[in-house]
RNA sequence: GGCGCCAUCGUCUAGUGGUUAGGACACCACGCUUUCAAUGUGGUAACCGGGGUUCGACUCCCCGUGGCGCUACCA
């Protein structure tokens, strides 16, 4: 039975990393009939923020990735929240402390930080000196009694190797003098990241460790660990890291890593997972764009690449635009209604019809609102630069007022009226192309680029065209 | 500094000993067109370096170099 779990820890937002990751677990899962469990890592209180699990299931709700077990999910083998589940780790550390495989370590920080110092300063490696492996038992019964603060360390060899075995990257080694007796049980009584992962994924059955690859130095630790609690080892995957334009680990400085800001700027969910499915991965097709469905099919671990990603933000644009043309028209309207006013969408069929206009030309939903504009101001504004070039040749005036002229007759307007009423316009003013055309785009938007006129016409209607010719050629005579 | 990972166009990548080194984004040119966009066609652009192994290396091995990650009572 496969099991993966994302286990994120909840400092705030859904980083776009961590939304790749919870994806090849979320697809691995899928593609061979597993479950996908979402486990909080919790367990440093002093970066905890408030309402951060809320909104990063809400957020993961919105891409799709959703978790079969996890806080607010079910499952059995929960809670799935690691400090409610301090007695646990509190437990397994005095299994270990039993066993002789971990110790009570009394050391200051004060103390630490200067041993940490001397080393640098020595350009010797930064590295817990084992101080309190070898404390008397009485000596620690009595610091115990006389209620010192104390910290429990495991013991790693002095000596040897340890091996990882990982799908991406075949067989790693570290030679075990390098490992540091690293803590289990901090003071405040919470345990660090491995020892509550490494109990957790035993006991959540978790078949698959899939994370970052920022992960792989200390797994030799984790992998120390199993063998210690005499427990099978999950299968590991350590993923290529997402990266920053100047390759450096994706961070905030570089711009956004919060899927939510990604949500509010107008990308789409199923963009947002199909790019972030390629950073790193790919079938060995031609194909770009893949549904959920299709990356289920075609995931396999052992194709995952070894080098680092950068995030293309261009490309990602790109694919947002592909999926916004592409999309059913329907499900458009209703994803666009919450990036513009109310009044946009009163009437919903000419919402409708005015997106299937600019759908075009859009990156993000985040421009419908400017794009929809002209078909919805109560007033254009003639004032720009290029605007006023436009509308005062003489040409433009002659074109204007003919058009007025032809329309003004006529009891119904359509496309194919208003193309005849165009050629007609043409010839009494023998204007033709951008001469004919551009005076009219300028009169009924303000702008030079834009839509279709044709298009514009239908959707504005017989009076509004009429009454914003009206409007250009008053403001043409000033 | 130590340890580890990695290395094909600017970017994402295909490629598993013999290829004109393929695709996508971006970029450029041209076409379409009432503008912009979309779209169509074409183009510029890459195997980090040095040694091996081999009849033959982008591909396998070694050594450099470079990049990144880790090196916390953070995850």
């Amino acid at each position: 039975m496969v099991r993966t779990r994302f286990a994120p820890s909840p400092t705030g937002y859904l980083h776009v990393g961590g939304l790749r990751t919870a994806l090849y677990n979320y697809i691995f899962a899928r593609k061979h009939h597993g479950s996908f469990v979402l486990r909080i890592e919790d367990t440093d209180q002093e970066r905890k923020v408030e309402g951060a699990i809320e909104n990063l299931i809400e957020t993961l709700k919105w891409t799709g990735i959703i978790p079969d077990e996890g806080p607010g999910f079910g499952g059995d083998y929960g809670p799935y929240i690691q400090s409610e589940r301090l007695e646990l780790y509190r437990r397994h550390a005095e299994i270990l402390l039993e066993k002789e495989l971990a110790y009570y370590c009394f050391c200051s920080q004060e103390r630490l930080e200067r041993l940490r110092q001397e080393q640098i300063a020595k350009k010797q490696p930064p590295r817990y000196d084992n101080h309190c492996r070898n404390l008397p038992a009485d000596e620690v019964k009595r610091k115990l009694q006389s209620r010192e603060k104390f910290v429990i360390r495991m013991k790693t060899p002095l000596q040897g190797s340890v091996e990882v075995r990982d799908l991406i990257r075949g067989k790693v080694s570290f030679s075990a003098d390098v490992l540091d007796d690293q803590i289990l049980i901090k003071s405040d009584g919470f345990p660090t990241y491995h020892l509550a992962n490494v109990v957790d994924d035993h006991f959540m059955k978790i078949s698959h460790v899939i994370r970052g690859e920022e992960w792989l130095p200390s797994t030799p630790k984790h992998v120390l660990l199993y063998e210690y609690f005499n427990w099978k080892s999950p299968e590991f995957a350590h993923l290529p890291l997402l990266l920053n334009p100047d390759r450096s680990k994706l961070s905030k400085r570089h711009g956004d890593v919060a899927v939510e800001s990604y949500r509010q700027k107008g990308y789409l969910a199923e963009a947002l997972i199909n790019f972030l499915a390629l950073l790193g991965w790919n079938p060995g097709t031609d194909r770009e764009i893949f549904t959920l469905g299709e990356l289920i099919e075609l995931f396999s671990v052992e194709k995952v690449s070894k080098a680092g990603a950068v995030f293309n933000l261009g490309k990602l644009n790109w694919m947002n635009s592909v999926y916004i043309r592409s999309m059913d028209i329907n499900r458009l309207v209703e994803l666009a209604k919450p990036f513009v006013p109310q009044h946009f969408y009163a009437d919903e069929n000419k919402f409708k019809e005015v997106l299937s206009i600019i759908r075009d030309g859009l990156t993000t939903l985040s421009e419908i609102e400017e794009k929809a504009a002209l078909f919805y101001a109560k007033q254009i504004d003639y004032s720009t630069r290029e605007a006023i070039n436009i509308l005062r040749k003489e040409s433009a005036r002659k074109v204007l007022s003919t058009l007025l002229e032809n329309l003004s007759g006529l009891k119904k307007l359509d496309g194919r009226v208003f193309i005849e009423v165009m050629r007609k316009t043409g010839m009494e003013t023998s204007c033709k192309g951008t001469e004919l055309w551009m005076p009219v785009r300028v009169a009924l938007t303000g702008q030079i680029h834009g839509p279709e006129i044709v298009k514009i016409v239908e959707v504005l209607g017989r009076e509004e065209v009429l009454l914003r010719l009206e409007e250009a050629i008053k403001y043409a005579d000033e």
